[in-house]
DNA sequence: CTGTTAGCGCGTTCAA
DNA sequence: TTGAACGCGCTAACAG
């Protein structure tokens, strides 16, 4: 069996209570007694039972997600994660609150981070909006103890204890990649649809994709971005626009949302051709790419990014460090042949990872 | 807070050990005392603190896992994933044995199957080589009560209780769709590198490959499948003689292993030009995405495989239901610009899923 | 500074 | 058929 307490404090000569305060950093014990416990801890590899732990102290750690409403397919489903990861999360002595703020509004973000301040959470995740009043606020958060990451779209590094997203540079090269074998020798500039500059992910997406583009000898014209707001009315405006103008155009690349707009027009005009690579395996996307209007999507997990958010936040809350490594979110890569069966409706009870 | 035992029992007026009993499911109980329980249970909304029962009970679940050995980086980064699941696993109740089998032995794979039914475990996860004696000897675990799951490799369904692995079919649809995109209009046959037409997972690939490729028009010519028995040194000798014979190659497809021969041999060769798509993110392929050779490698999670196949072998084994859906392993795909950094390599110490 | 004691939520004897 | 009492490994009062 594996050694216990007990086993410490028998072969240290001490008691229980002092095998804890070593175990738990707590003062009160002399430096040679300190010693005795800790080598035995060392001789015997005691290796503490979390779960036996927790159950002891009773701890909880409350946890807030923000995260823009709307109608957002992306969004939607991160939050169906976070709602799944709640449930779970009363098993594992965390209590996580959902709390919805209008997207891209930093004033929102800010009074919902400092409720949350005043509540007294020991954690907040959110899609953060790139603004100094929203650095501002998670500045007083983090001075108040409370453990801070990012969700999705980043910010200064400085400012949030830890990102839970993908390297969105890297997820932009990932489709001018993409693009540029698919098209291959063919003729014809790509188009680039947005939802907003002011989001950090969908700059760094277009840098990497505009990266890669160049790199390609320059041979393939990147046209002026089309910024939709991530609304599908907007974007299907836009496109269908586009598709008029440039009747030679050969490429879409969809680095935000609102893309049921962007299918929409595209099937207006009937312009099968055209190599459309979008961002998040959602409804619309995947519909797209069922019946072959879209080449590839590219995604992020966001159960993983849920998950990854919840251990982070209470290994910070509790000072613990997070092995970086461990935490990366992958760029999914989809297309047609390896695309995932759909979750029923319920989302099913998903208990771990995925 | 959480309703615990205490408060359905004082809610049904019963004692504790009543409670257990009902909760059990254990005799004992008179109906109307039962109807009682369970009635202050489903009102109280009462679930079980899973952490503390186990605490209570001190069960542990011996697992086997069965993996073939030699140079074959997929299996050694399994063997790694398992290692470190039962590193993890004594916090979780569970005790992971790795038992080494030579590679497309059935042999060997039933004497390491009856060793485990003779050790008493609870459960064994086998990378299955396909044989009628493998079959029987499966069989012979499950009827002495042990729950049994192929891991990467599959076997009929009525054999085994669950199958921890891709899809082996989509995954060969989809290097054949990457395969005739990254071509185009490019002419020339292409080859396809198995490792051994013994195990299923090799013959699902080349039959999903196929299938697209024949679909594509018939115009693309796929060669007779080259047998490399997951050895380097084979498989160089093969490709090698193969690009020697087809100077006009226009692409190569490893479904199996030993791609450190694949790549010598078209560095040997110099021929740059050859769409290159690989099974497997290992040292090799990894090293081949990045210096260009290869275009594009297909991924199973050894890491998701071997988590799953904890969560589901503890779960046959209580006799709890598993929902599919979530222990589904995807393909992914992963090109130059999608490649995750490679993690240190002590493996660190991943605590959950990744 | 150190030790004793009483739980956390649950399972399991052993009596009644 | 039912219940009281103890223990799993750990933490947290409260004494000393």
């Amino acid at each position: 069996m594996r050694p216990t307490v007990h086993d410490i404090a028998a072969k240290a000569g001490v008691s229980l209570a002092t095998v804890d305060r070593v175990l738990n950093g707590r003062p009160g014990v002399r430096a040679v007694t300190r010693a005795r416990v800790e080598e035995a801890i060392e001789r015997l590899g005691y290796v503490r039972d979390v779960a036996a732990a927790n159950l002891a102290k009773g701890r909880v750690y409350p946890l807030v997600f923000i995260i823009p409403e709307g109608e957002n397919p992306f969004m939607r489903g991160l939050e169906a994660e976070a709602r799944l990861a709640a449930t779970r999360s009363s098993l594992e002595r965390t209590r996580i609150a959902i709390v919805h703020i209008p997207p891209f509004g930093a004033g929102a973000l800010v009074t919902a981070i400092d409720a949350a301040i005043a509540d007294g959470v020991a954690g907040i995740a959110a899609v953060a909006v790139d603004a100094p009043a929203v650095a501002a606020a998670i500045g007083r958060a983090r001075a108040a103890g409370i453990a801070f990451v990012t969700l999705v779209s980043d910010l200064a590094v400085s400012v949030r204890d830890h990102f839970c997203g993908v390297d969105n540079v890297a997820a932009g090269r990932t489709a001018g990649s993409l693009m540029a074998r698919f098209l291959g020798a063919r003729p014809g500039p790509v188009a680039v649809l947005a939802g907003s500059m002011l989001v950090r992910d969908h700059r760094e997406r277009l840098e990497g994709f505009c990266a890669v583009m160049a790199d390609a000898g320059g041979a393939r014209r990147v046209l002026d971005v089309l910024e939709g707001q991530d609304d599908p009315e907007r974007a299907r405006a836009l496109v269908g626009e586009c598709l008029a103008v440039h009747p030679e155009l050969a490429g879409i690349y969809s680095l935000g949302a609102g893309n049921a707009g962007l299918i929409a027009a595209l099937e207006a005009t009937g312009r099968s051709d055209v190599c459309v690579i979008a961002h998040e395996l959602t409804e619309p996307t995947r519909a797209g790419l069922e019946s072959g209007l879209v080449d590839a999507v590219l995604n992020q997990d966001a159960g993983h990014e849920v998950r990854s958010a919840v251990r982070v936040l209470r290994a910070k809350a509790d000072g613990l460090p997070v092995i970086a490594e461990q935490e990366r979110i992958r760029i999914d890569i989809f297309i047609k042949e390896n695309l995932p069966p759909p979750l029923d409706d319920t989302g099913s009870a998903r208990t771990a990872e995925a």
